[in-house]
DNA sequence: CCTTGTGTTCTCCG
DNA sequence: CCGGAGAACACAAG
């Protein structure tokens, strides 16, 4: 699921191939990201894109372009839309339509709280992990990065903000930068369908500590099983000696 | 049935 | 009674 690391990743690639190429007659003048968002500045609008579950995104340089099934990264019956890019083409793939493209003549971030490095806690009774998740607190988390960094931090996703010390949030602003820039070094997580976009897949899988581990042996304590709840509607993975 | 990012709706509380 | 926070639900489709 592309989260920030993965829309990081992709931004960079594209950044580097196809700013000052055009675009529907429009040259690309940067590419910027807000949380999980990607923005196409244009000299007169902007493209965003979300990735929402399953999208994926990407370019291929002119006659690059294969056709695949739903593994396979180019063409294929998930593919959205295909913008022809004076170089190349650039694909939208998005198997289960979460995401969603538009042009915009007007940014409007408003929804959007602070980028990671911003990040400080506001006044709140909510649990820490639904905390992470909403993006109005702070963009980019989501669900497999949430529960990396909550074990990175030491903390149970359960544990209400108002009741964690100041010590506790310092860890866990440090968790955050820390797990986000490795993911980010390691270009990011495939799970199931994400790919750069180069096509490619993320490394960062198995650096994973809890997600996807249920009923796996601790990496950290080597004592205790991960265990798996439901938190606020998704999948919650923790390990019950090493998270308080 | 499960999965998740986001938007909407519901409920609770001060 | 109101406002806002937070929880719950809805959505899609493999």
């Amino acid at each position: 699921m592309p989260e920030l690391p993965e829309v990081e990743t992709i931004r960079r690639d594209l950044s580097q191939r196809i700013i000052g190429k055009s675009i529907n007659k429009q040259k690309i003048k940067n590419i910027s990201r807000r949380g999980k968002l990607l923005i196409l500045k244009l000299p007169n609008k902007f493209l965003l894109i979300h990735l929402g579950m399953t999208g994926q995104l990407i370019y291929k340089s002119k006659n690059q372009i294969t056709v695949g099934g739903h593994e396979g990264p180019d063409i294929s019956k998930y593919t959205r839309k295909r913008w022809k890019i004076s170089s190349g083409d650039l694909l939208f793939n998005d198997a289960r339509k979460f995401g969603y493209y538009k042009y915009v003549k007007k940014l409007d971030l408003s929804k959007y709280g602070p980028e990671p490095e911003n990040f400080s806690f506001q006044k709140s009774q909510a649990k820490i992990k639904p905390y992470l998740l909403n993006q109005k607190n702070i963009a980019g988390i989501g669900n497999i990065y949430a529960d990396e960094i909550l074990f990175h931090a030491g903390i149970r996703p359960t544990r209400r903000i108002n009741k964690l010390s100041k010590k506790e949030k310092m860890k866990i602003k440090g968790s955050i930068k820390y797990i986000l820039s490795k993911a980010i070094e390691k270009r990011g997580t495939t799970f199931a369908d994400y790919r750069d976009a180069k096509g490619e897949r993320g490394n960062y899988k198995r650096y994973l500590k809890v997600y996807g581990r249920e009923d796996l042996l601790c990496k950290k304590c080597k004592l205790n099983n991960i265990k798996k709840i439901k938190l606020a509607g998704r999948g919650t993975h923790y390990c019950r000696l090493c998270q308080n």
